[in-house]
RNA sequence: GGACCUUUAGCUCAGUUGGUUAGAGCGUUUCCUUGACAUGGAAAAGGUCACUGGUUCGAGUCCAGUAAGGUCCA
């Protein structure tokens, strides 16, 4: 066998295990009647995205569930792919065409499609690769893409089988548009954000009364030429006279325009009279409609005003048009005020300006199955981790609004249908819509293409991965399902994604699975998944959130390189715990890569502590044990080893994920290592004693590699073959997992009974341990490694002392621990346990600091024993408390006297 | 305006159904290169649990309110 180097070196490693896992095709998900499903899709990452932090945390604990299962005997499937972010990847090529000076146009459609498969073909999908360095264990031989003909056939589908039901429809309505884009969004694609402006006051000129005039408050001036009336409230008193009249437009084309009323205006706001312009306002749009009053369109498709809004203004860009106008009302004395403002605006996700709402034909959406995916989640068939958000999603459920569906765009599904040549689609009505001699609405197309002219729109890409968990196995062809397993792994497992796209896409992912996924079968087998896990938001040391923009999030590349893939992965889950945002350190990843150097040379330790013996199954380990010579710190190791497996069972039913490592780094590091492989240091000197204990730091440290495996996997495959706990051609994962009960039981069988009580006395042990050492060290002599010690016990408690004599010496740094009396004359330092008084000689003329030690003692042990006094004094908690709690704080009391008693002699004994 | 979250050691966070003297990691101070590990070991310092009330024998924990910060929806 290999000798373990001294430190843990991740790069070698890391390749090496990749690679043969990917030889092995352990990573494949089969069909396998004989085992229970697993199933996790990812969350399909933009085709342009680089890895982000986020995706680091999000892929790291998908990564963890599938190893998980894996190790409990699951046939596990993690299903990769990307998504073709229409929005997002048009732009990148649009930008590199603007280099050489082109605009998608000059290509036109076909040519500038192959330009986007092309780049996509060199430089998308990075990210894959990307998550293969971190050790994702995804089967990338079903790797998908939203684009992908099969995948692009079930999205079709889709379209068509929701025209056919009535779901789709084509209308011409506000839409929030992205003027850099040149698309319409859907409403969760804007983000609402305060922004500071200006509010005008602005009034409009009565026609009949010359000189009189009613007086408006607007945000955005430019759209004055817009107006088509003002709006009073129909109750206020201040404008009944005025209702009907016409007053004349301050801006644009000379024009009168009438005051009408409307229950929608805001008496409150302003003076109580609203200017409507239907064309760029939602509210307005709809007060317009109610009054017959048509929209008038000021503005161009990229945010400049056109000629509608007269010469002064068009052409202008519309905030350049604002400040256009301002000037121009001031010169008309129009302009009654202006005044600072704050108020949410609209942005667009992608481009990040703000989004003009406008009048336009787009396909629209109403979604199926909302009630039954609020029952979905409030009966809880899917599961939310945290909680909470369920909430969060039933409200958008109750409130849900059309989703507009078609995008102007080129990359992305172009939606399947035909209009007849020479229909004017700005005149279709619902009924041309069903007919099918002017519109064609099929997958293949018509039969004769000619004299059909296809929708130029594309579908928004979030229409596409809603299908996600069930088109990327096969739906729906039959063949190709039978071939993904679709039937078999669908319902997938977990679904792991970040709260924000909790409407983009999980509600539209549970909606689409129950129209789409088990037709006809019971809503537990027709939803996508059973739990859905949200990951925090990882932000900078400040609190930002972390983006390229503001450049603050460290490339998870970089960190793989300085401190390895499952230093990575350790340091982000123990700092993600579950439900909140993350604060990113990366001082804890360096904690993670210490935590791996710290169990390589645990291993290491073994190694070199003895010839290694049969470690090729656990029953063989469990074999080599000798439990007639268990002393307290065998049994209390391995039932330390019980209790922390069964915590980190609990924990991934919880999906506790940091809690789980918590559990595993406290065990490890504090029982395993601080103590128990310290005192094997004594055990090995003695050859009866040698094996067993050797087979305990085997059993140890398989189970320890096992429980880890899911978070770090390269170390844990690495040690699990170096220790020759499998063959050399079996992975660590496909040895089994025995949880805390099968661990128990195989350690039965064998003839194991551990004694729980034993944790007690170590702890005994460890705390006179740490006690000594402290007596040392308070006198500046840690590092001595000569100290006499005199212990004052009764003869039960030295024997308990007796038998841990060795290790207490190795471990305190003593020549000698005696049992005797303290010499009333003799310096002395002193400290009382429970159970006996530690005393070491000091020089001589040390006792006036020994005596103030002691004095601090006594003042706190006074407070202690009042409180305690306190308590018990009280006849209402001594009537009311229960029994155990009184009895607990009666042998408190008892034992702070005791021990008070003790410190006292101890302190008059030193003169 | 509505909903939700957070507030515990210098920093980042645990704290399960209310029950002894509130924990961890990092950081800080002192000591230590001893044959697993200095990516380490030992010892120590450090907290009126945001605030105000209430319920209770007993509150970091439950309830009400206040303040600050954050997120989402409108």
């Amino acid at each position: 066998m290999a000798e373990i180097s001294k430190s843990y070196e991740p790069h070698e490693v890391e390749k090496k295990w990749y690679a043969a896992w990917q030889t092995a095709g352990v990573f494949a998900g089969r069909v396998n009647p004989g085992k229970r499903p697993y199933c996790i899709m990812i969350p399909p990452p933009n085709v342009t995205g680089v890895l982000t932090m986020g995706h680091v945390l999000n892929n790291t604990l998908q990564d963890i569930l599938i190893r998980r299962a894996r190790l409990e005997g699951c046939e596990a499937l993690w299903l990769p792919g990307t998504d073709h972010a229409g929005i997002a990847t048009q732009t990148v090529v649009e930008r590199e065409l603007r280099k050489q000076k082109q605009h998608r146009r000059d290509l036109g459609r076909e040519k500038f499609l192959g330009k986007v498969w092309q780049w996509r073909e060199e430089k998308g999908g990075i990210i894959l690769q990307q998550l293969q360095a971190l050790g994702a264990s995804c089967d990338w031989s079903r790797t998908q893409f939203t684009m992908d003909p099969a995948y692009s056939r079930a999205v079709l589908s889709v379209f068509v089988d929701l025209f056919a039901k009535g779901h789709i429809y084509r209308g011409k309505r506000m839409v929030n548009w992205c003027p850099v884009s040149l698309t319409a969004l859907s409403d969760e694609e804007v983000i609402m954000k305060p922004a500071k402006g200006l509010l005008y006051e602005v009034r409009y000129e009565i026609v009949d009364r010359p000189g009189e005039f009613i007086t408006v408050k607007t945000t955005r001036p430019e759209t004055i030429p817009g107006d088509v009336a003002i709006a009073v409230h129909p109750d206020d008193p201040r404008y009944t006279a005025l209702r009907g009249k016409l007053v004349r437009r301050p801006l644009g084309p000379p024009a009168e325009i009438p005051i009408i009323a409307d229950v929608a205006v805001d008496k409150e706001f302003g003076s109580g009279a609203l200017k409507i312009t239907p064309a760029h306002d939602k509210v307005d749009f709809e007060i317009g409609t109610r009054h017959q009053l048509p929209p008038l369109d000021v503005l161009n498709a990229d945010g400049t005003l056109n000629e509608l809004a007269g010469p002064e203004l068009a052409g202008l860009d519309r905030f350049a048009g604002r400040k256009r106008a301002v000037e121009l009302l001031k010169e008309r004395g129009a302009l009654v005020k202006e005044e600072p403002y704050e108020n949410n605006i609209g942005y667009s996700e992608r481009a990040d300006v703000p989004v003009e709402p406008r009048l336009t034909w787009q396909w629209w959406l109403r979604y199926p199955r909302v009630e039954e995916a609020k029952t979905a989640v409030r009966d809880g068939h899917i599961h939310f981790h945290p909680e909470r958000w369920s909430k969060v999603y039933l409200h958008w459920l109750e409130n849900i609004q059309d989703w507009c569906i078609s995008r102007q765009l080129w990359w992305g599904h172009r939606i399947p249908v035909w209009y007849r040549a020479g229909l004017d689609k700005e005149k279709l009505t619902e009924a041309d819509l069903r007919d099918p001699a002017k519109v064609h609405v099929s997958l293949a197309g018509p039969a004769d293409p000619t004299g059909w002219v296809q929708e130029e729109d594309v579908l928004d890409t979030w229409a596409s991965s809603w299908l996600w968990p069930f088109a990327t196995l096969g739906w729906p062809d039959k063949d190709a399902m039978a071939k993904a397993g679709h039937d078999y792994f669908y319902p997938t497992s977990t679904l792991v994604t970040g709260p924000d796209i909790i409407f983009f896409w999980v509600a539209r992912m549970i909606m689409a699975g129950l129209e789409y996924a088990h037709p006809g079968q019971p809503l537990d087998r027709r939803v996508p998944f059973k739990d859905v896990y949200f990951t925090g938001i990882i932000r900078d040391q400040q609190g930002r959130k972390m983006s390229k923009s503001l450049g603050n999030s460290p490339d998870p590349l970089d960190l793989i390189a300085k401190y390895g893939a499952d230093g990575l992965r350790f340091g982000i889950v123990s700092i993600a715990p579950q439900g909140q945002d993350i604060r990113f350190q990366e001082d804890r990843i360096e904690g993670g890569k210490n935590f791996c150097n710290k169990l390589w040379n645990a291993c290491r330790f073994r190694q070199l502590s003895g010839e290694m013996a049969d470690n090729s199954s656990l029953s063989q380990i469990l074999a080599r044990l000798t439990p007639a010579r268990f002393d307290a710190d065998d049994h209390a190791i391995l039932d330390r080893l019980l209790v922390s497996t069964r915590e980190v069972d609990r924990c991934f039913k919880e999906f506790e994920f940091s809690a789980a490592l918590q559990a595993i780094y406290g065990f490890f590091w504090n029982d395993f290592c601080d103590w128990y492989v310290e005192v094997s240091k004594a055990k090995l000197q003695s050859p009866e004693l040698k094996d067993n204990c050797l087979a305990i730091q085997d059993l140890v440290l398989r189970q320890t590699l096992l429980l880890l495996h899911p978070f770090t996997p390269f170390i844990t495959e690495e040690l699990w073959h170096l220790l020759g706990y499998g063959a050399a051609d079996a992975f660590i994962s496909q040895a089994g997992y025995e949880d805390a009960s099968g661990l128990a039981n195989a350690g039965v069988l064998h003839g194991l009974q551990l004694n729980h009580d034993a944790a007690a006395e170590v702890e005994r042990i460890k705390q006179t341990v740490s006690l000594l050492r402290a007596l040392k060290a308070d006198h500046g002599e840690g590092s001595k490694k000569d100290s006499e010690f005199v212990v004052e016990a009764a003869d039960r408690q030295w024997a308990v002392l007796e038998a841990n004599l060795a290790k207490l010496k190795r471990m305190t740094g003593a020549a000698t621990i005696t049992r005797g009396a303290m010499s009333p004359h003799a310096p002395v330092s002193v400290t009382a346990h429970g159970s006996w008084n530690l005393i070491r000689q000091l020089q001589a003329g040390d006792t006036a600091a020994e005596k103030a030690r002691l004095a601090r003692e006594l003042e706190a042990i006074a407070k202690h024993i009042a409180g305690t006094e306190a308590r018990l004094g009280n006849e209402a908690f001594v009537s009311k408390a229960p029994p155990a709690v009184l009895a607990g704080a009666r042998k408190q009391l008892a034992d702070q006297q005791a021990k008070r008693a003790e410190l006292e002699r101890l302190f008059k004994s030193l003169g």
